[in-house]
DNA sequence: CATAAAACTTTACTCGCGTAAAGAATTAAT
DNA sequence: ATTAATTCTTTACGCGAGTAAAGTTTTATG
């Protein structure tokens, strides 16, 4: 930088401040290291710049599986409104294990991020050391919420979401019969299980729940097995299933079609299954998948501006808000 | 540091050593520092560290697209397999987009990396830029080539995957028509349109091409729309169709149940379909999709294998050697 | 037990930049 | 044009380690 700085004829503190924000310094001085920097092609050295910065222009985004296309889709979006602000995110993945969860975070620790935007694993989490995180770094939680932990949290509104769909399952037919695991590993099933039981005493119906066995986050294998089960014994309280969400509902239309029971809305079809969350690969299902979509643009931006409404100490720590945003209904082929 | 060392009795450079090298202090200083780590839970400076460190111990994955389940399966395994040789994965995706894929090469540059591995776009890439940063950064490349790159190359035998593929399909039943897009992103798309056409030659057959237009990563979208229109056309030459992968292949089959063309072997079936990959989800199409599987394991752990043989400079830098591991054929319900 | 080798401590310098303070130069406002 | 406010430049120190060199202690070897 020293270099750069006798070539370019800016002082270094100058040159310190442009690269921090480039925004600092008067125009005419910026086009001049500008043309310096196409001309000589500094970079200022990333270690020795994060250094002496009590916080750097990192967040950490850390979601449990990074290969569920699920969280795929919304972690992207979520990097690209980080990239908007001029702050770099750094994607990491628990691969469902809650050992790692704590690792990514001890590391992103470590980096001093400015924020955290954690999609929690759920039930396996530990619980009290995120909660001492979310305490040292300014983090919201997004997509599974943690009771109890000192941060946002911004989501989904499953009590909306599974309503509308039960509204319409049984505006169109039979009422739905609710496809779930046993123990689920995210609390967003806990809320849907609930929404569901309420949607439907509110219709004046019985609530039905199958509940598949297994533990660990291969939905679309406990799907099937549980699903086959399910249709093979024909014990179905009513012909419409409401999955959990969108990779049971995957796994359970690939068993229905392998028992040779015809699913969806057609003359023939004996069954209707629907989803929650509109799962990039919902779409090509066979049949197409009926769900419901989360509002993953407006759970995205609404999260990283709240993160920097913690960073920059607008929010007390204290206020503990929850914002959640209503799923919209996707009508497809299979219900 | 300066700290620690006082409080634990133990020197400052003995200490770096130990984080540099646990193994390179005597095991009772080992503990010592150990025992003293667990009281006083001090973490040495990610950046400090690195900042006087030619090399770190990070090293890079670029993947094209975070959000496809095959790369993520991929990158997972070879996250594995870095972190056991006590080195730092940086995962990085590109979204598909050239530009993305050389900004992380370079965000990759600035925080030094032992090595990179990197499965690039394919065509779209900016070989220039590539060749440069393989230069520069041991490198390897995997699962997609690019031709005069100077960094191994690692990946799957496409002419052996495709070719024992053809084998089984010709042995029972029609010949295979190869499904695959007109100007493939992709390059080992080329290699199996080849080995597609090679194989069938070879067993006297005449090569037939379906080649669906349509630019970017959508595989399944193109796989369907152009499903859609050969389903419906009937303009096929054989009742087998072979997928240039099984992207293609899911968007294949959901647009031939969406025709009422039923797929498979058995009875009443008027269609079999194949992919290529082995991809997460084709375990659960309608129906389950046969397939040809790549090594994922031997490709990860030959890829991180051979990128420190470069680091530890045991290879010339001349020396381009490409490793190609076959694939195995995973016969299932569709062909 | 003597000796050599290995491991450790002391001391001191380096890396590349953040940042504070004081003064000089530029720009904006009156 | 004068003054005040910005923006720069100069100078100097700090961060938290890596690392080299020389001297000291511990361990292995015979």
């Amino acid at each position: 930088m020293e270099d750069f700085a006798a070539v370019s004829g800016i002082s270094r503190p100058t040159l310190s401040k442009f690269f921090n924000d480039p925004g600092s310094v008067r125009v005419s001085t910026k086009k001049r290291i500008e043309e310096a920097l196409e001309k000589y092609d500094y970079q200022p050295n990333l270690y020795a710049i994060n250094q002496n910065r009590r916080l750097t222009k990192n967040i950490g985004v850390v979601v449990p599986y990074l290969s569920d296309p699920f969280f795929a889709k919304i972690a992207r979006v979520i990097e690209d409104h980080i990239l908007e602000t001029g702050y770099k995110p750094v994607l990491l993945g628990s691969h469902g294990r809650p050992e790692l969860e704590i690792e990514n975070l001890e590391n992103l620790r470590s980096i001093k991020p400015a924020g955290v935007l954690l999609a929690p694993l759920g039930r396996a989490s530990d619980r009290a050391h995120i909660d001492t995180f979310c305490n040292d770094v300014p983090s919201v939680l997004f997509d599974a919420n943690i009771d109890g932990i000192g941060a946002p949290f911004v989501g989904s509104n499953n009590e909306q979401s599974v309503g509308i769909m039960v509204d319409y399952l049984c505006r169109t037919g039979e009422p739905p019969t609710f496809f779930e695991m046993k123990s689920p590993t995210n609390p967003n099933a806990f809320k849907r299980r609930h929404a569901y039981i309420a949607s439907m005493e509110a219709l004046g119906h019985e609530p039905n729940l199958i509940q598949a066995a297994g533990e660990g986050w291969e939905f679309e294998e406990i799907g099937f097995q549980e699903g086959r089960r399910v249709v093979r014994g024909g014990k179905l309280p009513t012909n419409t299933i409401l999955c959990s969400n969108d990779r049971l509902a995957i796994g359970f239309l690939s068993a229905a079609f392998e028992e040779g029971v015809r699913v969806g809305l057609e003359p023939g079809c004996t069954l209707r299954v629907a989803g929650h969350d509109d799962h990039p690969f919902s779409r090509y299902t066979c049949p197409t998948l009926t769900t419901v979509s989360q509002d993953y643009e407006a759970i995205a931006k609404r999260s990283v501006e709240t993160l920097f409404e913690r960073i920059e100490g607008k929010t007390t720590a204290d206020s503990r808000e929850e914002t959640l945003f209503d799923g919209r209904l996707v009508m497809r082929a299979s219900a």
